[in-house]
DNA sequence: GATCTAATTTGCAATTTGTGCTAACAAGAA
DNA sequence: TTCTTGTTAGCACAAATTGCAAATTAGATC
């Protein structure tokens, strides 16, 4: 996602206003490798902007993902994660806190499906499950066994 | 997922019971390749046991997926999507009209993340993104432009 | 700066997908 | 056949997101 100042300018480009709500959103939203939810950024910005509706929220990602300005992430059934992150990149998912982690993956933009030769490929995605270090030592500490479910999902396959 | 004959076994073997209703299923699963949604099990499943309830659906679908017999598929923001096949493979949507397919990725299980050294991986997945030649006709006729958004979500990167 | 208009924000209703709960029911053991 | 316990169905509820319309405001125009 670009900066707030050049989003400013591409959304007057497009006819669109710049509203306060707009620019508060454009900056939490700026470089932010978190992959909230709409609800963590309706937090976020309620905190510096009481009153701001998280219809807005919704409403301004759904603009930026129309615009390519960010992406939306489904994984594992919760609520849709936002990325703007435009980079070439996968993700790492934690199985037992949900946390998303950006990661590079060599060789992932020569993979091939075998079995779809009918399909126009357009993009490949990469996710990995696993448990990041910090549930791995809570786990170890509740001498819970390696693979626990708090996500009833099994993420894809 | 095994076999309906086997699952029924399993399931007694669990000192769970085999009921019409989770026969049905089993048979409707067993071999699905469609990857479908639990609404279109319901369909089907409504189709030759008038009365079958939404509710038992989900439950069943569930304990497959608890007994190890199913996967959860959540691409893209829709319904989740069944997946009964337990071999290491991978799918490609259709960005168009979300059918998913089942494809081989050689060199998926040798691909490694850089960034995410304090995880412990256990899984990993590919998703290809990509139009259906049915979709690529149907596109083509209406002269639409590559890459039309139907499907609002961009699916994982 | 005042005026005007189209875009925006809000709040709330509605929708979609899935789960919690429980009374009625039925599998399968005894 | 009886009995116990798991299961089903139905409905209420929850979570996530969108539809809608009245009130508001950005920014163009005068
Ligand atoms: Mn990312
Ligand atoms: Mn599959
Ligand atoms: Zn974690
Ligand atoms: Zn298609």
């Amino acid at each position: 996602m670009q900066s707030p100042t050049a989003l400013a300018a591409l959304y007057r480009s497009h006819g669109r206003k710049v509203t306060p709500q707009r620019q508060l959103l454009f900056q939490l939203m700026h470089e932010n490798d978190q992959h909230p939810t709409a609800e963590a950024l309706f937090a976020e910005a309620s905190a510096q902007m009481p009153g701001i509706s998280l219809r807005t929220v919704y409403q301004t990602l759904n603009e930026l993902a129309e615009m390519g300005e960010l992406q939306f992430i489904d994984i594992g059934g919760g609520p849709t994660r936002f990325d703007p992150n435009l980079d070439d990149h996968h993700h790492v998912v934690c199985s037992d806190c949900g946390h998303i982690r950006d990661v590079q993956v060599s060789g992932a933009a020569a993979l091939h499906p075998s079995g779809a030769e009918d399909f126009v490929i357009n993009e490949v995605g990469v996710v990995f499950q696993g448990v990041c270090s910090s549930c791995e030592k809570s786990r170890a500490k509740a001498g819970k066994s390696p693979l626990n479910k708090t996500f009833t999902h099994v993420y894809q396959n």
